[in-house]
DNA sequence: GTCTATACTTGGATAGAC
DNA sequence: GTCTATCCAAGTATAGAC
């Protein structure tokens, strides 16, 4: 299967998540990411043909490196409060090596380029499925599947995974204190804890 | 106070405002600012020395423009919920005005270019702090206030604010629906809601 | 498949005339 | 305070030798 090239294909991968990652978007231009990874520029274009679809590339290296950790631990998951406890160590994993500034740099990115939107959105629509499969499993058959809006929640939650990446980032690293990631997931645990708690369940039929 | 010059630095933050909400930090170039604002790219230069230094005079600009109204709306909250219902329509005055697009482009750029970031920060505290003071106003002399955390509380929502935003535009502009953001704030407000009324009151002294 | 060299465009920033 | 003209660095992308 492994095709001449596709060795070097992937070190230009490589170096456009290290690029992402380090100097951001405005930073991730074709010149920056072949000093980085030491090969020539040109190469990118004859791989690739575009900037964009090497970055692209890279964002589909991210969600199939992850994808496989993601499904694993969710899979462990059988309340909502422990999804979100399991969240929240994804969350820290993702941010400890950079994956989640890739893709708040894509994200953004795609805000303003039309061009990006839709291949993003196809990005991301499945990891929003991970979460909102784990929420309804984590539901179950107890009466409140039917009054928490799956989806939505999976959605908040994963904008809230990229809403805190680029606030935590505007810390200093001399004084981080990851308390507060941890602080704002373990909130969102409770307040769940609590929504099922006190939600009227649903008239038995 | 009125010295001249000053409708000309007006305009240009204006021109740079728009430069950032229709093609992002990717497009907010000097020469693309100044084109769309039709005067000249070098007074840029000259007014304000560098364009990082306008990018952040806009910023300032945007949040003057919306403190006031914040404080505003926000007075008239005093519980948690409502809150949450208000912070929902003031979202999308936001998301409507192309305020938040404006501020996670920012962000964004900051995540990576360290010199932005120290300046971003000092420019994002004063609102974390106003959602802060609502917060800890709304749940008054309840035996809730010692358990809320209302820091990570306002932190979250604000990061919140930033995460769906970028979420929102990956949508196809025909095809969206506003609904999601609505649902995403009413679900957090019967969240709260809920968590207020299971946690267990602090023992009376 | 990979390299060098280069075409062409756009970027930030400045000098100097007005 | 504003304009024109210009410098120079950096960007994407391609042609052609190896």
């Amino acid at each position: 299967m492994a095709r001449p090239g596709d060795q070097t294909k992937a070190r230009i991968v490589a170096a456009a998540l290290e690029s992402l990652h380090e100097e951001g978007i405005l930073g991730a231009s074709a010149r920056a990411i072949a000093k980085r990874g030491d090969f020539n520029q040109g190469l990118i274009f004859y791989h690739f043909g575009s900037l964009t679809d090497l970055l692209l590339a890279a964002v589909d290296e991210l969600s199939t490196q992850r994808a496989d950790r993601y499904e694993q631990r969710l899979e462990e998951v059988s309340t909502l409060p422990e999804l979100v406890r399991v969240a929240g160590e994804l969350h820290r994993e993702d941010m400890e090596q950079g994956h989640i500034t890739v893709l708040s740099q894509m994200l953004a990115a795609a805000a303003t380029d039309h061009t990006l939107r839709a291949p993003m959105r196809e990005r991301f629509d499945p990891w929003i499925e991970i979460v909102e499969r784990t929420i309804v499993r984590a539901l179950g058959d107890t009466p409140y599947a039917q009054v928490v809006p799956a989806h939505d929640l999976a959605f908040a939650i994963t904008s809230l995974f990229i809403g805190l990446e680029l606030f935590l980032n505007l810390e200093d690293e001399t004084e981080r204190d990851d308390s507060g990631v941890f602080t704002t997931f373990e909130l969102l645990g409770s307040m769940l804890q609590a929504m099922l708690t006190s939600l009227p369940p649903p008239a038995p039929a």
